[in-house]
DNA sequence: CTCATATCAGGGGAACTGAAATGT
DNA sequence: CACATTTCAGTTACCCTGATATGA
């Protein structure tokens, strides 16, 4: 059955997940990569872009169009590092700030609405022990 | 902390197992999505396109292209319905059961070497209960 | 010189929309 | 006529490769 394969469950899972955010992220404008974004580089110090790319796993390129995306909607700010010019320190705007904690607020909702919390604990946890091993 | 949320968790073991699976299915010159179809059509009575797609939850244009591949390489057969002319059931070789065959082999040995059966079985039972509350 | 950072141009593969051709 | 199946053309979004400019 296709149903009992790993590959099918979780590709199906993830996309399930993802529209549901997409849809819930809607109204502040920002999909489910940008609120992923928004929330390394608001996690603590400026990141430069790079940083935030490997931290994300998505390509150094790719980023450079999610931070122009996040920048044009007044979210993030480049700002050069002043001890390496080559540097974009990438700030959140106050406006991105208030993005942030809102979207974290209704993902959070989402993940609250389709698990139980002993089960999202499980599922993560199998799903980190899975990565460990085949990344 | 971005490692603690599920979406993350999901596409990046949906990625990881995918460039697993890519790797040992590629001297069957044939990748992931190429075996779910197999599997499709390989199950019992042959489909027609359209009731592969659905079961798959592809889009009809990309089932095209599908079996466009699978029979360039000689894998499947489209061959007219003669019950109802505008669909073609598509059959599978020969060579295309061995390629199944073998190809789900080396795709259980991908699972078993990441999961033990109880974290497996536990895991798939995880992701239908989200699957059945997210779709 | 080397290496790192950011950017840009271009391409590949996936998936969709909309329309057409054919048949029920 | 309405509807179903397949196919095609075109578009979009995503992510990559490779090259370039700038600076450590």
């Amino acid at each position: 059955m296709l149903q009992d394969r790993l590959g099918y469950l979780l590709k199906h899972a993830q996309s399930a997940l993802a529209a549901r955010t997409a849809a819930a992220l809607e109204p502040l404008n920002i999909n489910g990569r940008e609120l992923a974004v928004l929330s390394v580089l608001g996690a603590a110090e400026p990141l430069a872009q790079q940083q935030a790319a490997t931290q994300l796993s998505v390509d150094r390129t790719t980023m450079v169009d999610l931070v122009d995306a996040l920048e044009r909607k007044g979210l993030v700010e480049r700002r050069p590092d002043r001890t390496d010019r080559r540097r974009n320190l990438v700030h959140l705007t106050p406006e991105g700030e208030k993005t942030l904690a809102e979207g974290n607020r209704r993902y959070q909702d989402i993940e609250s609405a389709l698990l139980t919390d002993r089960e999202a604990d499980d599922l993560k946890r199998l799903l980190r022990r899975l990565l460990a091993k085949a990344s």
